[in-house]
RNA sequence: GCCCCCGUAGCCCAACCGGCAGCAGGCACGGGCCUCAAAAUCCCGACAGUGUGGGUUCGAAUCCCACCGGGGGCACCA
């Protein structure tokens, strides 16, 4: 509440600052000629109502680094736009019965109006929405360049379908079985889907992760590690005779997929996926009846249920046999539903005395456990537990008395040259499914024509614009709304001029916001998806900032986007972003802020209360980046009190008569100066914070002492005006205003240089050095800095402090670390 | 179950390569100045020995080992 007084009045400086900052035009990338560049970006919004208390913490962060660049020197671009695609608003519309469009640029002109009051630093010039259709147009564009590279293709499978949402769903969106976005349980259904080929890029993924080990943060790169999830092993053959009616000398080859092919020998049985078309091939006729049975059964299992790992197994004898390469017997062939379809070659060899699971299932139907690698451990056989340690090889032929790795190595040879196997490497990671049965989303450019089958639509007829449909027409009914739209639907083949119709499925978001990045380089480009001149100028981007809840999916993705880019020849980098910062959420009262628990903060309130400055000062002040805030840990009425300090302060040192300086005031102000930099290089932007602080108490006393230093109180109060307009854009503007700077006719706080430290300044006139006995402090001395060990050392012994705390005994060693330290060590 | 990260005052957090734990900073708290009184401002102040137990070292918050507590990731991927 202001008073009568002069007090600090943030919402008064607010509205005197936008307007000028409008008018001066101060962030758009590209201003000055010749400087160094830097790209820094947010993760862009999704535009569902108003900013939250997320997006303050995020953006806030981001802005202090972009705006540091910027002081430092550097034409940053630092850009903004939607991922305005999704099903937030086709679901609004639903209920409203309007068109998506409206509700989601409705949103998007309010949270671009909350970030202009929030003074991000953007380049408003560069702005793009993923659903404009100058924008689609070169998703689609895209799609088609992977396609006729192979890296977009269709295939029919067994997706995860959401009952509620009625739309297919990424396994990277199936979060425990249920669906990410709504919860429904996911269930399963065999659809024709288009894909993208991201396992092509599994290695480079993987490989090119080495060159951000120490700009990403390491659980980001082991989540991804674990994504793609790679593992060494072999490939070998087993013939399985079918036997049975009709049947008698039929056999198939079946390759299994295996990580220890040195525990070949200890195979005893064999599995396929229950759900694996492979199963009905391979069972006798006198066991399909069961099997049909199990599938049935395994089919209406939840996927929650299929993964819980203590779940009993369970499976069927399909009354086949399968010889074992090395050993020749024949071992029976079951198939579970612990094996899965998608993952390796959908059949398993059955190791059960090296691999817990094929134990459980040997004990649940009395399968021999045969152990061929000796751990030192129990005989599995007896206490149901598994040994997969490493350890030497028995009951293997030949390869006894080998080693784990050795025995892997010579296996592997033999079986390459007999032609019975091979190493291989096998992935956790599965194609991108992006086709969507929904409406708000980009538009597959496919025409399906009965005669040509399916045609690109040719890039002179993109983009494909997405119908007007609009309320009801949108309401999920197990297939793309897009379908209903007749009209639209109905087309003519581009290769053949006859009828045909066109894909009613639209992509992924996440499709959208994989090259996003790149669009922001040359936003109205429109020969292409970017100007390849303009990347090459900006990308990659320098610093990235974004919540860790990506880490998966949009990283993943935008990160073979580029590879494919790359491979293209369109652009140089493969990896898009150089450096990432993974933000902490804000929370309130040790829990996430939701309404249930009715512990929202709202950033509005938070803002009319206490202004701009003071939120984007407490979410960066309030610890580590990366570490989450408690909003009842923290206190923006602290940060109100210290912008004001820094408001009077500056008007406290305008009024300061003279010229004089003041060798400690500079002193103080370059160490400052100093620290407050290397902070914010580090990123430690909360410590930088606590500098500023110190360095406004400094001065605080120095215009309290009245000693004669207006000159020297001056120029810290500017430096750290400068330096505080990373933090709290208009305060700083509003101190350099009271500091005699005409912001109106251009000298902006926001337009200046950040300030350096005079090395000279920095060097201590003396510093005090600790004198330990046995570790224990004894003696303080002043020295001067470049005070020699010898010297120092001799200093120490004679003084009077050491000689009290040693009395008489002798010395054994004295270790100098001048000019800081000298420990001296008594007999 | 496996892997990773983190434990410093009442609270949020500092402490460079191992070298005085806080004139890093803030919140909250107590006192003082001012005031008829209060608010605001300004000034002053107390409070921990670094989760526990070992080890290395002249010296450990920092390095190593074990345990405890908290957070996160993966979890039938052969």
């Amino acid at each position: 509440m202001p008073t009568e007084r002069a007090a600090y009045d943030p919402h008064a400086v607010q509205d005197r600052w936008l307007p000028v900052w409008d008018r001066l035009d101060l962030y758009r990338a590209g201003r000055r000629e010749g400087a160094p560049k830097k790209y820094v970006l947010d993760m862009f919004p999704y535009p569902s109502g108003d900013l939250h208390m997320g997006h303050a913490e995020a953006y806030g962060l981001c802005d202090v680094l972009a705006r540091y660049w910027m002081r430092r020197g550097f034409d940053v671009l630092h850009p903004i736009g939607w991922d305005s695609f999704g099903l937030p608003a086709e679901n609004a519309a639903i209920k409203r019965d309007e068109h998506p469009a409206t509700y989601t640029y409705a949103n998007v002109e309010t949270q671009a109006e909350s970030f202009r009051r929030y003074a991000i630093s953007f380049d408003w010039t560069r702005r793009l929405h993923t659903s404009d259709p100058d924008y689609y147009r070169w998703t689609q564009w895209l799609f088609l360049r992977f396609r006729e590279r192979g890296l977009a293709y269709r295939k029919s499978s067994a997706v995860n379908w959401c009952p509620n949402d009625q739309t297919v769903l990424a396994n990277e969106q199936v979060v425990q079985g249920a669906c990410e976005r709504c919860g429904a349980q996911v269930t399963k259904r065999e659809l024709t889907q288009w894909f993208f080929k991201v396992t092509d890029y599994a290695d480079r993924l993987l490989d090119d992760m080495e060159s951000l080990r120490d700009t990403w943060p390491q659980r980001v790169l082991t989540m991804q590690r674990n994504w793609i999830g790679r593992s060494q092993g072999a490939h070998v053959g087993f013939r399985v005779r079918l036997g049975g009616a009709g049947r008698e000398d039929d056999s198939r080859d079946i390759t299994v997929f295996t990580t220890r092919p040195d525990t070949l020998y200890g195979a005893t049985f064999f599995v396929v996926a229950a759900d694996a078309p492979l199963a009905l091939e391979l069972c006798a006729p006198d066991r399909r009846e069961a099997l049909e049975a199990y599938r049935d059964e395994v089919s209406t299992l939840s996927d929650i249920d299929r993964q819980s790992t203590d779940r009993p197994k369970t499976g069927v004898d399909l009354g086949v046999t399968a010889l074992n390469p090395v050993t020749g017997e024949q071992i029976p062939v079951y198939a579970a539903d612990y094996v899965l379809a998608d993952y390796g070659t959908g059949a398993i060899m059955a190791v059960p005395a090296h691999d817990q699971r094929d134990l459980d299932f040997a004990r649940a139907f009395g399968l021999p456990v045969r152990v061929v690698v000796d751990t030192g451990q129990p005989d599995p056989a007896d206490t149901g537990i598994a040994t997969a340690g490493d350890g030497v090889l028995v009951n293997s032929g030949p390869y006894d008395g080998l080693r784990k790795d050795e025995a892997i190595e010579r296996i592997v040879a033999d079986l390459e040259a007999r032609g019975g196997g091979r190493g291989a490497i096998n992935y956790r990671l599965r194609d991108w499914l992006l086709s969507r049965q929904r409406f708000w989303g980009t538009p597959i450019p496919i025409v399906h024509c009965p005669a040509c089958g399916e045609v690109a639509v040719p890039d002179d007829q993109l983009p494909v614009r997405l119908p007007d449909l609009r309320g009801a027409a949108l309401k999920p009914a197990g297939t793309s709304p897009l379908g209903a739209a007749e009209d639209w639907v109905a087309t003519t083949c581009p290769s053949c001029g006859g009828p045909a119709t066109r894909d009613t499925d639209t992509m992924d978001t996440f499709v959208d916001s994989s090259w996003y990045y790149l669009r922001y380089c040359s936003p109205d480009y429109e020969d292409g998806p970017f100007d390849p001149a303009a990347v090459r100028e900006w990308m990659p981007v320098a610093q990235y900032v974004g919540g860790v809840e990506h880490a998966i999916l949009h990283l993943l993705y935008s990160r073979f986007f580029m590879k494919v880019l790359h491979d293209m020849g369109m652009v140089d980098p493969v990896e898009p972003f150089a450096a990432l910062m993974n933000q902490g959420q804000v929370i309130n009262q040790g829990k996430s802020m939701s309404k249930s628990l009715g512990n929202g903060v709202d950033l509005g309130a938070e803002l009319s209360a206490y202004g701009v400055d003071a939120v984007r000062l407490t979410v960066v002040f309030a610890g580590p980046p990366e570490d989450d805030i408690d909003w009842a840990d923290v206190s923006p009425a602290g940060s109100v009190k210290y912008l004001a300090r820094v408001a009077r302060l500056a008007e406290d040192v305008a009024a300061l008569p003279g010229s004089s300086r003041d060798l400690a005031v500079d002193r103080a102000v370059a160490r400052a100066v100093d620290e407050v930099t290397r902070a914010t290089e580090a990123q430690r932007l909360n410590v930088a914070v606590a500098r500023l602080m110190e360095l406004t108490n400094a001065l605080r006393r120095g215009v309290d002492a009245g000693a004669p230093a207006a000159a020297s109180l001056r120029d810290g109060a500017e430096a750290l005006a400068v330096m505080l307009g990373c933090w709290a854009p208009y305060t700083a503007e509003e101190a350099w205003s009271r500091l005699g700077h005409d912001v109106d006719a251009g000298d902006s706080v926001h337009d200046t240089t950040w300030p350096t430290a005079d090395p000279a300044l920095l060097v201590q006139e003396s510093v005090t050095c600790v004198v330990q006995v046995q570790g224990k402090v004894r003696e303080r001395l002043e020295v001067a800095p470049d005070i020699g060990e010898d010297d120092l050392r001799a200093r120490a012994l004679a003084s009077e402090g050491v000689v009290k705390a040693l009395a008489g005994r002798e010395v054994r060693t004295v270790v100098v670390r001048a000019p800081k330290l000298v420990n001296v060590v008594p007999v």
